[in-house]
Order: C-alpha cells, then structure tokens, then sequence
DNA sequence: GGCAGCATAGTTAACGTTTTCTAGACCGAG
DNA sequence: CTCGGTCTAGAAAACGTTAACTATGCTGCC
C-alpha cells in the first residue's frame, strides 16, 4: 500500500515540474504560452512533457477558468439523413473557428433530451443546439426545459433551438425554424393543382410538433382549395422506411381510395414505394407519392421523388453561427428567431389526374 | 467593481449550503445519496436546490474523483449510413447500461482524428471508439496514435480500433474488424461466375485501409478464376455518391469497356446508376452494379442493390460492450481481436453474361 | 450515572490546473 | 552605486466537488 494514488494515473504537472526542476507555473506557462520563459526551461519542460507522455487534464483546466470550447448538438437519432446534415453543418462551423462539437442522441426520449442538455450544461458547453420536433409537450418537460434554458444563459451559454418551436417569449433562446407549414401547403397545393382530390397522408407521431405542421399546411391547402376534409385519409406513424411501408401496405390491403401519398418524410416515402411496388402498383401512373426534405435518397428512388426541400446543412451552419457568436463577439442573440423557408422540387413521382 | 466573480456564474454547491443553512458537505450527501441526512435537512436542501436552479459542475466533480460516465465514438462523418448505424448501435449499448455517448466527427482528417482522441482522453472518457479505415499511414501518425492508446490504457481507459487494422501487438487496445478483403473476393466471386469478364472496380481513397482491404480481396478473386490483372479498371475516389458518378461518368464517356462495375460502398454505387442512366445504360441488362455495405439504400435503388452485408449496427454493440466491459467488470479487453464475417447479399442488379 | 455506540453534522484536505502576486537578478541610466 | 525597469521564476490562492476525519448529541445498557 505505497500511498493512495492509483498507479494507474497519468501523470500531472507537477510531476513534468518535478521532471524538469522547475515549478508549476512555469510548466503551465509553457503550456499556455502567455508568459515569458527562458529558452533552457521552455526546452526542459517540453522534453519532460514528451518523456512522460503528459496530457492536461481538461477538468482542472475547466475548473480553473478555462472555456472548453465545446458546443453541443442534440437530436434524436443520427441515422436520418436530414439531421446528420444538419450535424455535418454545425460540426464545419463549429471547426472552422477551432471549436469541437459533440453529438448527442435522445432516442426521440425527452427524458434522455432533458438529461442530455443537463449533462451538457454541467458540462459547461459553450452552447447547446437541440434539433428536430418536440414530441412531449407535457407541461413538466416545458418547464424544465425552460429551467435548463435559463440556466445556462446565466452560465454564459446558449440554448439553440432548431426546428422546433419557442418556449415563450420570456425564454432566453435562439430559434431556428424551416418552414413546415408552408412547405406541406406547397406540395398539396401542387398534388391539387395535378387533380389529386383523395391525398393519403402519412404523418409523424400524433402529438410530434414538426409533424404537426407539416400536417397543418397539408389541411390548410385542402381546405382552401374547397377539398372536403376526410379524417380517414390521415395516418400516423413514425419516421422510418418501415412504418411508410407498413401504413401503405395496410391502407393497400384494405382497398385503394386515394391517388396520391404525401409522406412526411423522403425515408417514409421510400417505403411506400416499396408497398407500391408489393402491390404492383407504378408509381406515378397508379399511386402518386411525394415526400419531404428532399435528401439524397430523392434522387435515388425510382421514379425520382418529388419532395419539399430543406436546407438542413445551412440550417446546422445557422444554428452553429448563432451559438459561436453569442460566445466569442458578445452579441446576444438570445431571442434571435431565424425562419429557412422551404421550396417543391418537383421530380417525376406526381402524375396527373382528372 | 465588486469581486471578482461573474455575475453570470452558476450557483454553487457552497450557495446552496449558505441557503439551506447547512454545510457543504450535507448537501453533497444528499446530492450522492450515500450518507445518511436527516430528513429536514433533506427536504431543505433539495428546496434550496430547486430554488437556486443548481446544477453541479462536472469538472469539480470529475476532478474530485467521479468518472463520468462517458464513452466517445469517432468516425469521419456522420452523413455516411453505415457509420451512423454503428454509432446507433453504440448509443444502443451505451444507453443500456447508463453511459451517455458522445460521437465526435473527423472529416477524414487525420490530424483532427488524432486531436479529438487526444481532447477525448483529456476529458477522461471512459472508452474511446475509432471506427473506420485509416487513411494516413504515416509513420507518425502511426506513433501518435500508439501514444495516445497507450496513455488512454494507463489512465484506466481503452481504445477500441473498429474496422480499421491493429497499431501493433504491443499497443493496448481492442480491435473489431469486418472482413473487407474477404467480402469483396465473395462479391467478384458472384460477378466472375455470372460471366463478367471486365469489371470496373470504384475503389476510395488509394491509401485507405477499408478501401485497400477490398481491392485485394477484388484482386485475388480474379487472381484465382485466372482473369488477368488490368489495371486500368481500377478507379480511386472517395465514397460518396458524387466520386461514383463523376467516375462513371468519366468512364462511360470514354468508351464503355466493362460489363460490371463493382463500387466500393453502396452510396458510391448509387452515382453509378445515375451516370449509367445518363448515358441510357439499363442496370443490370447494360450494366452490372454491385456495392458494399448493405445499406438501406441498397434496397430503394433500382434494379435493388446486390451488395455485402456488413453488420454495423451490431459492430457498435460490440465494441460498446467491449469498452464497457473493460471498465465495469475490471475484464482486460486488452488484446481483444473480434472478427465479424460479411456476406454477399444477391438482388437484381447483377446479369448473366458470356 | 457513566459510557459504548449510533445517527447526524461539520472541517478539511485532496483533485490538477491557472493566475495573480511577490521576488530575485540583471541592466542601463543618472 | 543606487535606482527604476525588464525578465524570469516561484508561492499560493482560487476553481467546485468529494470523502476521510472529527465532533456532537442521543439512546440505551450495565
């Protein structure tokens, strides 16, 4: 039992002091180079940095002042193209002006998001950037979000939110949004303007905001294109391949009463052509379908799908801007609100009918 | 001027203390839950806690002795499907067992590679994940990364190397590999035996390990049925859908002089089939394609992506459970070399030929 | 009624940095 | 030569926790 430290520990700076023979000081002064150090002592110290393997240990530096220059970014799951392009914007903002940003993933649990941000907050990121819909809108989650907001505002830091909505005016945030109502009025309108009149719409989860919207413009075209609502054209489900296939598949099965598929999302989109396909139907000449986001996977989907695009990596870059400069320049854009508008590309997944 | 505190700084524990009027250390207890409090003192304590809004500082707490439970997964970018069903297969893993993970991203870069896992072992992360083939072979990178290896061990972590070769034997780390080389001989295998004689082989980056692995495996299948070597079927890029069509494009327009065209990943294979539908090329009847990977995407081109299923997802899992193994159960993971095995998953965008 | 033992509480020394403050040494100028 | 300055170097006080010690009432037992 030689002493209490693990020998498994690395090494300090007082041991690289003792190494060099010369104080602390000086070996976190060569570390940080703010302070004149004679040629003999920089040298020694830097060969005893070498010879012991030294690392600084971030804790201590964090806890004695210094900013970890680390922003994070948090969605629910890193395999939809759309955010891991929204990650990719942040993550090259983030590294052109010599930040690090991490990625965290909630699993769409709001209890994992609100244990995420905490732990980021704790962690004194330089900000926090939350992407994608908010599922919970429990008045509990609301609050305690809004808690974490405030917190670590006064910390110094920031809460970004992206594609989501505010959490009240009285909230020291940032928003970023992209337009999900226009986007979903824009393609119906489109689906309408090529004679679709019965419209199978595969929502997101009931109570998830993004879906919501997209929902919300999709209802707001039929209604002012004088389209009779029809409740039972609206599915919801999830935002992967499977559940578009599976909600397609069952709505095939039970008799085909619609012309056109507006899925909430390209990946959705993807498994409902292959539902179509299940079924012999061509698309477009049998089942119109079209989609949202507009990823890469659009173009790859035969026939090429029509799709509301969103510029997600701008979005991501935005998002990272906004976070870095309430840091660095001391603006404060708490409050700032920044809306991406979104725009049809038209592709050859629609035909026309009537 | 009055001390020299922010004014924006989070409350403290010793705030809390003041405010429920007790010492530091009974809120400490009650915070850890591991001593016995009363329970007025607990109730006052957790009111002060609510009421201060506090949130305790990791890097004091990490400092004291805590490990956080943190395990850091690092990849080139999180755009690529198959690295994000690794990552997802981590978090997975992760998650379980009440570790947060964190992915940090690279961009191909060594260097950023090396500073990340460096920032990674300074923050004491438990477990450090690399996944994917290493492009830089330089001696120093090399010697750099031993290092780092070496000095996460003996600060009681762990490198996982996942689908990329060992440092060395004598480098304290776990490996998880995928058998590329194997995979791709499969894959030229199929091709060889459906007729294709001239098989245009997309390769990634020329120094690349995963990229290399597959061209030998391509190579030693043809080696074996006695197809002369041509090296001028052999085209590096990197692997995206853009490098795939750019190339084949090239290619095509150049006079077509092959019946297949073999792409390193999937995504690289989807820009195959653009270009070949540019140039009217019907897959598989003109063309054959083939990719690597197994992802999603390979099931929504059409003709449906032959391909080589890689298990990613369950390589995450595993080199979780390895890293966390290592650091719960005081197993010794050290050394560990798992192999996982892929397989040639046949669709429809292979002919017959000859 | 004195005292071991227990349930609580407070004190204080780490943890590994950074950063003021203090202090010697040396230098040229008056 | 003595006196401001300029260079360097070290000592020591933070930073916010945790945990090992101490300290204080009590309870109940002989």
């Amino acid at each position: 039992m030689a002493g209490r430290r693990k020998s498994s520990s690395s090494p300090t700076l007082a041991d690289v002091a003792a190494h060099a023979g010369v104080s602390p000081a000086t070996v976190s002064r060569v570390l940080a180079g703010n302070y004149p150090v004679s040629r003999s002592a920089n040298q020694r110290v830097q060969r005893s940095i070498r010879e012991l393997n030294y690392s600084a240990n971030t804790h201590a530096r964090a806890l004695a002042g210094v900013q970890t220059k680390t922003i994070a970014f948090i969605l629910a799951d890193v395999r939809g193209q759309s955010f891991a392009d929204a990650a990719h914007g942040v993550e090259q903002e983030a590294s052109r002006r010599g930040w690090l940003s991490l990625i965290g993933t909630t699993q769409g649990d709001s209890e994992r998001e609100l244990a995420l941000v905490q732990l980021m907050r704790e962690q004194r990121a330089g900000a926090v950037i939350l992407i994608g819909g908010v599922t919970n809108e429990a008045a509990d989650y609301r609050a305690k979000m809004t808690d974490l907001a405030r917190s670590l505002h006064s910390a110094g830091s920031l809460l970004v939110l992206c594609g989501r909505p505010p959490l009240g005016d009285d909230v020291p945030t940032a928003v970023i949004e992209y337009d999900n109502e226009q986007g979903a009025y824009a393609m119906t309108s489109h689906l309408l303007s090529q004679g679709h009149r019965r419209t199978l719409f595969l929502a997101g989860p009931e109570r998830q905001s993004t879906s919501m919207q997209r929902l919300a413009g999709h209802r707001r075209a039929l209604h002012d294109f004088g389209v009779p609502d029809a409740p039972e054209l609206v599915e919801h489900g999830v935002f992967t391949r499977a559940s578009g296939y599976q909600l397609t598949k069952n709505r095939l099965a039970a008799g085909q009463d619609f012309t056109a598929v507006f899925a909430a999302t390209d990946v959705v989109a993807a498994g409902v052509y292959a539902a179509a396909a299940e079924f012999d139907l061509r698309v477009p000449e049998d089942l119109s379908v079209v989609g949202y986001d507009d990823v890469e996977l659009a173009q790859d989907l035969r026939p090429r799908l029509t799709s509301v695009h969103v510029p997600y990596e701008e979005l991501g870059r935005a998002a990272a801007k906004i976070a870095l400069d309430s840091q660095h320049q001391q603006l404060d854009w708490t409050g700032a609100h920044r809306l991406f508008t979104t725009h049809v590309v038209v592709r050859n997944s629609v035909s026309r009918r009537g």
